[in-house]
DNA sequence: GCTTTTTTGTACTGTCTCGCATAAATTAGC
DNA sequence: GCTAATTTATGCGAGACAGTACAAAAAAGC
């Protein structure tokens, strides 16, 4: 993928640019990752990417633009990762579990920097005065929504949840679930007080009997549920 | 409560204020409300409280003392609110209603202006940079998991849910379901919507029956479940 | 009426910020 | 080698920003 993109350089007529646009696009996210869109200055994007301001404005216009870029990268790679799960999983509660692994592993809870989830950490500050980021994250979590209520609208009809059960509203704790896990994870929780939560979570959105058979989760599993 | 900050103001030397401390502090909430901590300046603030630059570094110190006044002013009031609604709810089902309508009241979802929680829609995006707002958010999620884990285990001692239901599980779930009300509330989702969503994740998190008898609850009880 | 005390209003300073203008650098085409 | 095309580097200028100094204003004490 980065080869692809560096393939068409070849042939061009001019001074051979010095960056690479998707890891300086990275670059760029990581840097309002941390310190939010209003915190983050040109300044500091220009030092992040290692590009100098003309070659931002050049690259990606201008500092919202560069922002909005940011924020549809991340979603196009988060949505890569669920699709690419949901195709390994053959289970809710395996999804689940992979799928939130998977945001924990991205939201670095409780390891050297804590995060948190790009969107749901830096776009609700600016979601009232800019309606592209609040069309965005307004987009972004319905997708969500829409995703997982897709997954499990199908696990019901594989009768792995109960058939009463309404996938819409389902999803909608399952998405709940997300955004707690982004909030925390921002704040440092350690990550298996994070796998514990999700694991609650699992339980009661698929249902029933929780954790029918022990699944070999990661490094012993956590601390587990204290009661039953 | 405001009379017994004004009346001191009898008896001092000097010029009286033209403003009062806490109405102050509440529009300068509002003002980092909308547009974030970084988003918002100082000029902003001015013009929000009605006081010049001066006044402000007076009666509330720099910038980021001011956000951190705010913010545990806005958790003192939440606090507040929600004690005097557990003292006036039966049961755990009664309070949980209560306790996200309230909340959506707070977040006006769907209203003229779709604000959001504060905290959460302006804190994590400092957390990260300032020590003293990721004390604060850390500790305002511990507080509420603390609380709503107490509240759920004396429904579980009353009965209410069942004697396997783990209170502080179930109270991070509870939690999780505050933190996507406040998401969904800044993006302007509406609130008959987010009244549902918190139905359902009542009825996960009470367990078993949904609503075993229709309560009065506020206006034609929102949509109901769709199944079931 | 005068002083003391506290708040208000204006204005200032130095820094940061964004966006762009302009020139130097580096390549391909011929 | 020369020209055209594209990117990089320096830096400029107008404005926003945070924080403060200083004087005017408004009250109480005497």
């Amino acid at each position: 993928m980065v080869q692809k993109k560096s393939s068409p350089q070849q042939g061009r007529r001019g001074r051979p640019r010095q960056y690479d646009p998707d890891s300086a696009l990275a670059r760029a996210a990581a840097a309002f990752w941390k310190n939010g869109y209003a915190g983050t200055s040109l300044d500091d994007l220009a030092a992040a990417t290692g590009m100098n301001r003309p070659s931002l404005y050049a690259a990606f216009g201008d500092k919202r633009d560069l922002y909005l870029k940011t924020l549809e990268r991340y979603q196009q790679q988060s949505r890569a990762l669920s699709a690419q799960l949901l195709a390994d999983s053959a289970t809710l509660r395996e999804f689940l579990t992979r799928f939130y692994d998977g945001a924990l592993e991205l939201y670095r809870a409780g390891e050297a920097d804590a995060r948190g989830c790009f969107s749901i950490s830096t776009a609700p500050a600016q979601a009232t005065s800019d309606p592209a980021v609040h069309a965005f994250l307004s987009e972004s979590i319905r997708g969500t929504d829409a995703f997982l209520a897709d997954v499990i609208g199908n696990a019901r009809d594989r009768g792995e949840i109960a058939a009463s059960g309404d996938p819409s509203a389902l999803a909608q704790v399952a998405t709940a679930t997300l955004h707690t896990l982004a909030v925390r994870s921002r704040v440092g929780v350690p990550r298996h007080q994070l796998k514990a939560l999700a694991a609650a979570a699992i339980d009661l959105i698929c249902g029933t009997a929780p954790r029918q058979r022990p699944r070999p989760a990661g490094k012993r599993g956590g601390n587990g549920p204290p009661a039953r």
